[in-house]
DNA sequence: TCCTCAATTGACAACGTTATCATTTATGCT
DNA sequence: AGCATAAATGATAACGTTGTCAATTGAGGA
């Protein structure tokens, strides 16, 4: 059986309270005091009950995030995460969530009303649904949103910029050469989503390249959908000299499409993804793509939900962090004889 | 301010343990009573307080599971850590372990002698090294062990069998054809790069393949690792016919040198790995490799981990689960010119 | 030396459960 | 009816902290 706090008062001739004080380094502590309740800690190898500390302070210390399944885009969230771990008190507690999957409702409900957790993160592509707002609002448990599907003043967010990254990446293509881009699509319920459309159409109509309909698929962001959009793409009258997917996921099925089908990347269509998945870069060609400051997202995710939960106001509620570009080998100038 | 089981035992008109009963289905009440408890519940819309709970029967209902850092086999772990998470009181704290990281070791500390966790599951490559060693002991935190570095009958752990899945793997390519296969080698201190290497190594001998030591190759699991050694491999004056990488990593990484050296896979030079990575299917050719059962591995040990907390003697304090092959297309018969 | 005020220290209540054991109530048997 | 026994219930003490406020100590000034 480990020490108690009683155990070192004794020891060092105190009070609880008093080695209270020096264990969370309060004031009113006289240096001869506190050498002795340090000494009589290290003696008997003490360290603080936490489940004792969580019940008087009412605070659980603890972040849950949620995160949809452990794919390649959570897995980099999650790194942070856990790095952004060490640095807080709080404990983070990691709860996937499936709009449909009622076990992991129910869990998160057990979590949130039994107040095993102080504050959410929730991670794209989960998102405040029905349930999860009646849960939120009637528990009152602060939270924060990575990339919200929609973006409304009372919810605290930081997002990247969607809308400039699609844009940066499209002007890209077009200064290389390319005037026939296709765009895979994603979910069109998605903010991001439409976002990156949107900054795809801008820079089309900026540099004044003909903005085709049929260039515009539907990929549902995940490999199937860009495999299959890539075949019909590559399967129209003029085809693409160029394919964005509007997700990594999607431009990888893309571009296995491609290579299925003898197409070579780059010299005869580029290819570029939106995310930056650690195996954009261990496909061959490597994949142009657009990154989010994932780390810094969520950085500022946890720290925007630790300075609700101490009531200190954050700087800002709302966050948009600029995306970059990284190009790789899957794109190039358009072959010249289709120029 | 939320409900208590005290205003629960007042509207119900009952003592608090009467309503404790209740919530924890212990028997000892009528019917009547309990529908009583119920209701009044129902009306308060309590939940127990689990901070209270965990204090008094001083458990921290909590597992924490030790990752390295966030990458593609971890994310395969952790998908299944959540999802057994459900079905389970305990909740489950991802903890990033890095042996070198002063910070990570700190943090550690503080979870098991604070008694934030009741328990460890450590994954691989993470392994009881000398610190986690000591404070184990120390704290007498029990812990099993996934695919430890060296197996004593002290540790408990639950292990994917190298050997044969590495046998049948190399029994595979034989059979296929080939005579000259390279294998991507790993670390020599971990148990299952032996083993996988001793797997390799028995099925020439069974087959009577001359082995050539010039043919396996150091690699260290890693992308680069592959990617240098299937360089090395390629130029040797007898070049392999099959590279069997010990881990997917590698076996990507040779994939990658492969291609960028203009060989055709499979047609020229077949290619496998070990591990099944998510992205093992989503590069072209899709990757042949040896599947461990994750999710069994990984259910196994939270269950075994938690037998030892609640007394209970797990059935078996040893497990190694039998792996299998997962054909895809980076291997194939070698070209006929060449037998 | 005494007084005032600030700094230090401590006694004890709270936090919301579960655990122990005594007490009350119901049941079955003669 | 009376008694033994089992079942249901409750009073109260933990669990190990932090928070409140009163008590004690020490320093500085008249």
């Amino acid at each position: 059986m480990s020490a108690t706090i009683k155990d070192v008062a004794e020891l060092a001739q105190c009070s609880i309270k008093t080695v209270s004080r020096v264990i969370n380094a309060e004031p009113h502590v006289t240096e001869a005091t506190r050498n002795r309740v340090l000494a009589a800690i290290q003696t008997l190898d003490y360290a603080p009950n936490f489940s004792a500390r969580r019940l008087v302070q009412r605070r659980a210390y603890m972040i849950c995030v949620l995160l949809h399944e452990a794919g390649f885009y959570q897995s980099t969230i999650l790194s942070k995460v856990l790095d952004i771990g060490y640095q807080q008190d709080y404990d983070i507690l990691i709860q996937s969530y499936y709009p449909s999957h009622t076990k992991s409702k129910e869990k998160l409900e057990a979590l949130v009303r039994e107040r095993r957790v102080d504050g959410l993160v929730i991670t794209p592509p989960c998102d405040v649904d029905p349930f999860l707002s009646d849960l939120l609002a009637q528990s009152g448990v602060p939270y924060v949103q990575i990339t919200p599907l929609n973006r409304t003043p009372e919810v605290p967010y930081v997002a990247g910029d969607d809308y400039q990254g699609a844009y940066l990446m499209t002007e890209r293509l077009i200064l290389m050469g390319h005037w026939r881009i296709a765009f895979l699509s994603g979910p069109r319920n998605h903010r991001a989503s439409i976002d990156r459309l949107y900054g795809y159409k801008a820079a089309l109509e900026v540099y004044r390249v003909p903005a085709r309909d049929d260039l515009v698929l539907e990929s549902l962001y995940n490999f199937d959908g860009g495999h299959n959009a890539a075949r019909i793409a590559m399967g129209l009258a003029e085809p693409p000299t160029a394919i964005f997917g509007g997700s990594d996921e999607a431009a990888l099925g893309a571009l296995f499409a491609l290579q299925e089908m003898g197409v070579k990347v780059p010299e005869e269509v580029s290819v570029c993804g939106f995310d930056d998945l650690p195996q954009a870069q261990q496909v061959w060609p490597g994949l142009s793509t657009v990154a989010h400051p994932v780390d810094e997202i969520v950085e500022r995710a946890i720290r925007m939900l630790i300075s609700i939960l101490t009531k200190r106001e954050p700087e800002s509620r709302q966050v948009v962090l600029p995306s970059r570009l990284v190009m790789r080998g899957s794109t190039a100038a358009p072959p010249p004889d289709l120029n």
